[in-house]
DNA sequence: CATGAATGAGCGTTCATTCAT
DNA sequence: CATGAATGAACGCTCATTCAT
């Protein structure tokens, strides 16, 4: 047992911890506050170091917050070939239902919810749902408005975040996890059902 | 021509008239760039006036935005003895396609949500869709889990709102209306059905 | 007499009085430490006002700066048809012997001299007094070499303002002015005599 | 091959080496921008170092920068004996065209000059140039205002360093050096010559 | 009552410097 | 002894807000 083990309680002068004690720190702080509400030094303070090494390690306090926003946005969705149903119960299971592979706190694209109001901001945003999970989620839908009906599944997906975590609501934490997909699902089926055959004309 | 003529009619800039100018622009400001992204010397030069007016109208930013979120929360939501389809139905209408009472610009519900970095404003937005939204639709929905049921039409509605407003999702603006209203309707209408019965066990 | 004639002691609430007591103060402290050893909040305490009022009045602090090196470069610097040793007595009295046109303090050359380490104002200083000052003085040069007789002009002025403004050198301000605008006028009297014909070959 | 040779061979960088290293890098900088525009890092990364030695080998960055602009004022200025004249063409050669003795850089004096805004660094130079070059100089003028002519030699002899160095002119580079010494030669007679009798009252 | 000059707290960021390893 | 992580004071600047006129 050496000296550093023996003391790893105050673990002092080890960059990659310091590092990511930031990043956790700021992860929290963006995720309650947003962008705006949030400190450099409110944020060291969280981590217990100096706030200087916001900078000598990020550079800004903008790439601190595109790190914390970054890392850990899981690749693979769901299985490829699989239709919107599966993909949506492994997006349930993750975004909402608090799966997360990180663990760590909620998910990405919530947390760069909550800073909305920065342009910047709301340009990854766009960029991270429209051409990645919307785009992934048409794929595997069939029919001609298969956007829109991606966009339906996405938009519910996302408000159930939004309910959660920035709304507050205590229902869907509460909830029995079983029945929420099962919900979920027959809504989403009832989408790949409601193509044209059906013809729901409106009013 | 009077004296009394004279001396109103350069300053005929009244209480009202400018209060109100006041609480257009920062709604405005308010819904496109969010509380910490908006000055309260862009939203009086909007509205034409010097910015000190804004405290002694309103006391201060805080208050300005709190009655510019207030005063045009729809009241009637839809007939009270509907369904929950019918209800779903007036929300998107009202919420996601524009058809606004207010016609000025956004619901409340997003203007809100922009800011939703501020605690004071989660606390809001929580008791406004909490409290009023997702308490009527629950009312409306038979069955144990009413509750849950309400939260995913709500979580539809909000996220769609999401959708257009924040991630800027071009897919709702573009998309036929009374089409989005079908799909809409057949997801409630999957969630009406989807009771206890029809046993929808996950995988 | 009134209220404000009063009052005029403190002089507070007034435009033009605290713009020009902060470029005052932004001189005297230009001049005595550099630029970059100058912060506004010294500035403005010297001015007795909040440092803020810098950036509504001046926009930064290198406006500032710049302001405060610019006003008083005096326009004339001489009659237009006289001859190197005129120009050079007229420049003797306003840049060495005090005769400042602004009265205030130094002139603005050796203020910026004060901060040469700046790259910008080093570009300035270049500019005003190659293209300025040297240009005009090597016009009343006659001769092949008019513009390094300038340049030696131009040396010893530039020199005496440094001996007294940078070095401290107690000599000039306690001289005879009229004693050193003999000694100047010989130098430049030798100096334009001092073309090809003498050939004053060095060693 | 012995352990010590092993241990010796790759961290042949002894105290002394880097020391001078880093003294070589100083005066580089501080001459090129200023004191307070030279940072410790950018020294010490001139020198392939780490910063903290700056610290460990000179106390700080003020000791620094007063070893750098020490070490190599030339002591022996010209003959003992000679006149205002020799000395003034040795200063010419030394200070202006360049025949430094130290062969490195600018001559200390202007690499004062440029960081002239700190008041400990015009102390320095108000004790050297007066204390030293003007004393000496003025030891070789005759009759009753020695230190006000010793001055203007001083003046014009700095005034040239300054328009190379600081001001940047371009002609002092670009002229003869013979011509130079010449004209300056004849500006020292001229004030040599200029003495009490010639009655050289101003206008 | 309206104007705009004045304010002070706080922002992100940089810097010379110290201290643990 | 050397390395680099950590520090704290200061920087220029913006902001909502107050107060005198």
């Amino acid at each position: 047992m050496t000296y550093a083990d023996f003391m790893n309680a105050p673990k002092r002068r080890d960059r990659a911890a310091t590092r990511s004690a930031l990043l956790d720190a700021a992860r929290r702080r963006f995720a309650e506050h947003g962008y705006d509400g949030t400190g450099v030094r409110e944020i060291a303070a969280d981590a217990g170091v100096d706030a200087t090494l916001i900078f000598r390690y990020f550079g800004s306090k903008r790439h601190l917050f595109d790190e914390a926003a970054n890392g850990e946005v899981p690749e693979g969705l769901g299985a490829p070939g699989a239709g919107p149903a599966e993909l949506a119960d492994a997006l349930v299971r993750e975004v909402v239902l608090g799966d997360a592979p990180a663990g760590g706190g909620e998910h990405p694209l919530l947390l760069m919810l909550r800073s909305a109001g920065r342009p910047e901001v709301r340009a990854r945003l766009h960029e991270e749902v429209c051409d990645r999970y919307l785009a992934d989620m048409a794929d595997r839908f069939a029919g001609e408005d298969a956007a829109l009906r991606a966009e339906l599944v996405g938009a519910l997906l996302l408000g159930m975040g939004v309910m959660r975590d920035v709304v507050g609501s205590p229902v869907l934490p509460g909830a029995d996890p079983d029945r929420v997909r099962a919900l979920v699902a027959a809504m989403v089926a009832a989408l790949e059902a409601g193509g044209r055959p059906a013809d729901p004309t409106g009013p």
